[in-house]
DNA sequence: CTGTTAGCGCCTTCAA
DNA sequence: TTGAAGGCGCTAACAG
């Protein structure tokens, strides 16, 4: 209930609703003298705007909308991963003076719902930021075509309205695995996210490029696949440990990952790091908890969420962001990684 | 950009603007006919209705705010409670029709910006639910006496619009306390989280509760503080467990100080179970994880969300919903509770 | 500098 | 069963 609206103030001041509009909104031409007398009424009388009546005219909601798609137990929302790329996201817009809107977007086969972006439309919403999109998303076309900007979370799309942010990880697994390498690893393992997300194919992409750069031989045996789950990495660590025993380190897509492979090797009887080097990739708040504390690559999370933030404000105030922006995630050395035993080759 | 509107499609099929609106919001004094071709061309243009032309005439803008207070690190979106309580919230709103906004609301002094109310009157919010509200919430009196239903998350406020959602926190740590009564410990501490959160008051009164019930002594010299964080959780513990060696069980009001305690014990020496049992509070994902896996209270997130949010569209909707609903959290017996030694008393 | 006039797109009486 | 008229609260021309 909006009580007070300009007209009170109007009637209460004896001046026109327009006076109030311009006194309030800051423009230049009304007196000193009247505006004061306004900004005080308002104030007196708490006045708020009512946007929906502002957004009708404008055309403009200075609404953002947030997709976490991907709601699965451990996914979206409740990943560690978003948390803090919400709070940039949400403290940036807020600098700028936009609220943001969550909106549900399950999956199908659960949504006869509306594809993102007629959601956007009913609300009017002036840009979109999307996390946890996959290469198999039924609305990917739809956001390629869309008609408001869209950034999109470690998933670069071909359109003209769509930009993406996320951390180099062709570099950042470079880094990994040269600190492997560097401790003396040779038989390095990867235990990668599904092919549906865009950094696995990057991150297999380092992999496979540092190996090549640093001489070492590249193995298919010792490619693991899993779903960037805990569980499920420690599942595709033992399968493959119990085909390649000779490893002595493993690369892991994610720290809930590699968390689950020094779940594994614990239950293999490996000692990480002396029998096992373990390196992880995010840095999310558990990873420097586990024992030993993981050694991974730091997203800078909050920022990401920032950056994302940013280029959606510029998009919709008719500048154009760069379609890509990569930051840099480091490479943390906790306790996990170590140099290989002698005894082992 | 909403183009099609209802006079677009009014026009193409010939009739007025008022036909349309009564046959898309499916009135029933309207030709089955009419309504047929009306409903068809809508489709065939793709039409949404411009939610914001709707809100200012009906006054609701169909949307619940949320706030989630507590935003540093580790608080707030990022902690592993909050992701599956959104959810829930999220899920059950759509089911009701409404979207859902999310407001930035650090604390002050960061904020000269308005209090809660103030930024659901502008967008004309129905509903609120708050997460991480503390007693010492410098707005909570703005709260109380809302005009618009408010739900808040374990901190029951005294207001008519006021509701709040929770677990029984006296039962579930009576349940706790009895556990590890069960299996014979006799000097069990509390690390608990500050007083600033109403659920540490209830966890206190439920320990105290527990231990008069089950003919234990109350000791304050065992009873620690902390911020509800592993690095807090384990400190504390660290500071009580030098006190008191003779301690042999640990409840903490959350998995995350928990964890903290895990690894202070590790620290000292002390091996979990059998030198000393640990329970949490929360159930986190990350609390099956550790080693030895977690004795914990599940507290039902999703359904907390759910429930908010059920709370809240009754509310808006003229209906009563009890001021406070508690639903239970089980015992989940895991590998950190066991028997003490012989060796020790 | 200030007021008047006109809608933004939709819903809701009231008539026909 | 349908249409015409009015207005939600605000901003944006255009006058004065």
């Amino acid at each position: 209930m909006s009580r007070t609206t300009l007209k009170d103030i109007a009637e209460k001041a004896g001046v026109s609703v327009t006076a109030v509009s311009r006194a309030l909104s800051g423009y230049p031409d009304i007196g000193e003298e009247t505006r004061g007398r306004i900004l005080r009424i308002a104030e007196e009388l708490n006045y708020q705007p009512n946007i929906a009546a502002r957004t009708l005219v404008t055309q403009k909601s200075g609404v953002m909308g947030l997709f976490v798609l991907g709601r699965a137990k451990g996914e979206g929302f409740s990943h560690p991963f978003s948390g803090q790329v919400i709070n940039g996201f949400l403290d940036e817009l807020a600098e700028d003076g936009y609220d943001m809107m969550v909106f549900k977007a399950n999956r199908p086969p659960d949504s006869d719902n509306s594809s993102y972006m007629d959601l956007c439309r009913r609300r009017m919403v002036e840009g979109a930021f999307l996390m946890g999109l996959r290469t198999d998303d039924p609305w990917l076309s739809d956001l390629t075509a869309s008609a408001i900007p869209i950034v999109t979370m470690d998933m670069p799309l071909a359109g003209d309205m769509t930009f993406s942010v996320g951390c180099d990880s062709v570099s950042a697994v470079h880094a990994a695995i040269r600190h492997l390498a560097d401790l003396g690893h040779r038989k390095i393992s990867i235990v990668n996210g599904y092919k549906e997300a865009s950094v696995s194919l990057e991150r297999f992409e380092g992999y496979k490029s540092a190996l090549s750069d640093l001489g070492l031989p590249f193995d298919p045996a010792i490619v693991a696949e899993a779903d960037f789950t805990a569980a499920g990495g420690k599942q595709a660590f033992l399968s493959m440990i119990d085909r390649a025993p000779d490893v002595t380190a493993v690369f892991a897509s994610s720290d809930l990952m590699a968390l689950g492979v020094l779940e594994g090797a614990r239950e293999r009887g490996l000692r990480v790091p002396e029998d096992l080097s373990v390196v992880g990739f995010d840095n999310i708040e558990m990873a420097a908890m586990s024992s030993p504390p993981l050694t991974t690559l730091d997203q800078p999370r909050y920022e990401l969420g920032q950056t994302a933030a940013r280029m959606l404000t510029a998009a919709c105030n008719g500048e154009t962001p760069p379609s890509r922006v990569l930051l840099k995630a480091n490479l943390i050395a906790r306790g996990s990684t170590a140099e290989p035993r002698k005894s082992k080759t």
